[in-house]
DNA sequence: TGGAGGCATGTTATCGATAACATAGAGACA
DNA sequence: TGTCTCTATGTTATCGATAACATGCCTCCA
């Protein structure tokens, strides 16, 4: 039966106007090598002039596989996160999936609300930042038997497939670098440990660094609610400086965090290294472009989005790789410290 | 029959647990004020007991209605956007609406397919950044009858609903006040008109005001592939010191190039903004922080996005509001100009 | 006391694509 | 020439939820 011309067409009316069965017409979209070129002229012809879209939502019900990822992450805003969700729409496209995109701020239960909305769709993949998830969320998972992909840490007891670096290790090294460049009095600056998983791992990196070498830790920590801001770096860098003069260098969570350091020392006219050194983490934009250039921690953020939509695409095509990848990092010294 | 608990439950073997047929269960998730509370205690504990996940394909595909909204930027990475899309996703997940996220680089032709790829899903609705779109994704919306929302400018021709301000007028209004500030000759900085629509209407903008004081336009062009990058606004400032010594004010559109000029400056030596002075666009967080703090247009994106979101959500809930909002804009003096 | 009206719940058909199975016809080869 | 294989295409049933319509029962008031 012809349809009123103001309702979408579907997969059957494009099958009529070919002259086909609608089977042929799926094939013709989804295996067209499975067509004969002839048929496969007609139902493009049919499809255009109808202006056919296919409604996916029938095929994900039918085939049980939507062609949805979905990814939650942190936070998008001044974030290097949002690189690593552009790597992932970049590799996702090119496959045909697409992506499902939720931001939790920094809270396991807004993260498990979300996984568990999500789960509706049928993603036939997920990739969450972090390790740090609640019980039930991975219970959820696993019996959703949905691939998983966790990032931008690592972990021993990783859901499913993961793609990260240790920020431990990463911490750790900048430590001994600042360490080996012969400051003696090194303060660590990030948010709570419980507050911000990864800025926690780093700051237990880097007591692991003092504590080899006989020193006691100081540790700063920033106001939960102004969060890993420029701002917040220039607060708790006043502190600093108010509170401990015999700091001689600051190791931050995060390069925002260092630039707003190097930007209230410039409003007192201290010399940055030379009175205090700055180190941060992340190697932003900015960090290469500030004055002084700043010694951070290189993450390839859109790297990791990259690698974690390959695993999972790879995992979807049923080529099984590897399972956990280490990103890497690197210690990149410049004019701060 | 009962089903393997190796498979995910269905509405109908939540059903069968609580005594009652499916309808009811879909009743009593969708809503629940039509369902007698002892039944929908005794649903809810069969829902919990079976770990049941309604399938969201399947009731998009008989309701006609996806609960998603599809979004399209140029690009998250080290963007305002990030923030526009922050706000988006807020709001929708208060209203059970979820974001499927693409980014379309500055193309309007990937835009296109991307659009192309999402309207399968049968989203309820589509937020785009930008009024410049091929002429087919116009006719192909329009068809398809979905609710849009253009973003980040303003037009007398959207494709539906829009929520921007206008570039022109906020570009025009900062060179009228760098005017009043006593500059004498203003050059204007940007990426080419044809590759990003907004700096070129930022640009229009300042031509516009210079001819009102009947002056010429200094105009520099920033490399299309370095884009709007802190480095590239390092390597424009350059250009115009070397080329250009009587500017004594140099408009950026955009923060990150205003920004890599001050640091350009600081590297030279140069007084800013006693020798020459700097503006951006878009008031990010770095703009307050940097020193000299940097004079800017402040562009409310996060709100943007919301409100976005809520027209939206008020068209889809039948309530029919405004269609065209102005969200403004603030032009920021502080110490760069 | 009876019927109108409203609330809670049920029955049936359906949304549109596709998996699984079926079949027709062409060519290959003994 | 018969049968075997392979390719191109078709038929049927189905995925899981929900719209539309149906029904039973309770309450209220004339």
């Amino acid at each position: 039966m012809p349809r009123k011309s103001s309702v979408p067409a579907r997969m059957a009316d494009v099958a009529a106007r070919a002259g086909v069965s609608a089977i042929t017409v799926s094939r013709a979209l989804r295996t067209p090598d499975k067509v004969s070129p002839a048929v496969r002229a007609r139902i493009d012809t049919a499809i255009r002039s109808l202006g056919y879209v296919p409604n996916l939502a029938a095929g994900t019900l039918k085939s049980q596989r939507s062609r949805i990822v979905a990814a939650i992450v942190p936070t998008l805003a001044n974030s290097i996160f949002a690189e690593t969700v552009e790597g992932m729409t970049e590799i996702l496209r090119q496959h045909g999936y697409q992506l499902l995109l939720g931001n939790a701020g920094y809270s396991p239960e807004t993260e498990e609300a979300l996984v568990a909305a999500f789960l509706g769709r049928q993603p036939d993949g997920l990739i969450l930042a972090g390790v740090q998830h609640t019980k039930r969320l991975r219970t959820q998972l696993r019996a959703a038997r949905v691939p998983v992909v966790e990032t931008w840490e690592l972990t021993d007891a990783p859901i499913d497939m993961i793609v990260g670096f240790s920020n431990f290790e990463a911490a750790r090294r900048m430590t001994l670098a600042l360490i080996e460049r012969g400051y003696r009095r090194i303060a660590f600056a990030g948010v709570a440990p419980d507050a911000e998983p990864r800025s926690g791992r780093r700051q237990a990196g880097y007591c692991d660094a003092v504590a080899k070498h006989g020193r006691d830790p100081v540790i700063f920590t920033v106001a939960e609610e102004s969060g890993l801001t420029i701002r917040s770096g220039a607060n708790t860098m006043a502190r600093v400086l108010g509170e401990r003069a015999d700091v001689d260098a600051v190791f931050f969570a995060n390069d925002f965090l260092a630039l707003g350091a190097l930007m209230e020392c410039a409003r007192r006219g201290i010399a940055v290294p030379d009175k205090v050194a700055v180190a941060g983490f992340g190697d932003f934009e900015v960090a290469q472009e500030v004055i002084p250039a700043l010694t951070t921690v290189r993450i390839p953020g859109r790297d990791i989005g990259r690698r974690a939509a390959s695993l999972l695409v790879d995992r979807l095509l049923g080529r099984n790789g590897e399972n956990a990848v280490d990103m890497g990092f690197e210690i990149v010294l410049r004019d701060s410290a």
